[in-house]
DNA sequence: TTCTACTTGCAAGTAATTTGCATCTATGTT
DNA sequence: AACATAGATGCAAATTACTTGCAAGTAGAA
């Protein structure tokens, strides 16, 4: 906990408690979660959190690269610490999400934007699957 | 044309003035596009077409495969037809968007699902790129 | 031509996320 | 340790994309 703080600091932002507890679920939680479950969990820790501060938070924790925002064809966002580059898998009946790495989605995505007339500079990419989990596929 | 009416027809659904007019919007156009940028393309053509036919359409010919939702972290939904499987690399500052197809993809996917515990059957994937197109990589 | 299920337009409703603003608080500086 | 201030927060209201209810319209089978 001592290194985010100083990192925060560095980027200009406060280490809030809210802030702090935040990124504090994350680092707890290897799946991707929305807005209203880290409000749901904070809200037995600190009294008077608004939803607000976590939107606002999981927003700026994004964009200076703290957090990562993850597209699971939900109607809301699911964000996840963007540690080590990985993938997922998702259950579309029960919801239960397996991540993986892969190494060849590098060398696809060097393949691809060789071959581009238009491209040849690539930020960031998104690789997920949809299937049925074994107990939802008997 | 006639095609699609039969195939309408077929899944219980009638080939209306609207639905045929969204559909040719698509045959026409080889971009993912937005609700509303159907909406304002129809608005010329169709007196008294209202966006909730736009959105129930769209809706109804992506669940009959007709259509297909992309995923490129816009704040609204894109469609495509849903031909010829590909993925796309989006330039994230001028949306210029480029198609691309490959077939290492469906390797992958099948070497990821060999590997994965909990799940063995795929129903579908995103695969897209985002990166700065040449023009606004200067 | 008629019957009926599917469609549409319009208005109102949802749900997730954002914004305005007054108040508050980490943090660097005395 | 107290101060000043840029950045944070809570609350309420606003936004935006999309959905729903309902009465009236229409394509398509018989």
């Amino acid at each position: 906990m001592q290194g985010i703080k100083e990192l925060l600091n560095k980027k200009g932002h406060k280490a809030t408690p809210a802030r702090l507890a935040i990124i504090n679920i994350f680092k707890n939680n290897k799946k991707p979660i929305s807005a209203e479950e880290v409000y749901k969990n904070l809200k037995t820790k600190l009294k008077n959190i608004n939803v607000t501060t976590i939107y606002r938070n999981l927003s700026s924790l994004s964009s200076e690269g703290i957090l990562r925002k993850v597209d699971l064809k939900k109607d809301f966002d699911l964000f996840e610490l963007n540690e080590d580059h990985h993938h997922h898998i998702v259950c579309t009946d029960c919801n239960k999400i397996e991540s993986f790495k892969n190494k060849e989605v590098e060398n696809l995505l060097n393949t691809i934007i060789k071959k581009s007339n238009n491209f040849k500079q690539i930020k960031e990419h998104s690789f997920e699957i949809f299937g049925l989990c074994k107990a939802c596929s008997k």
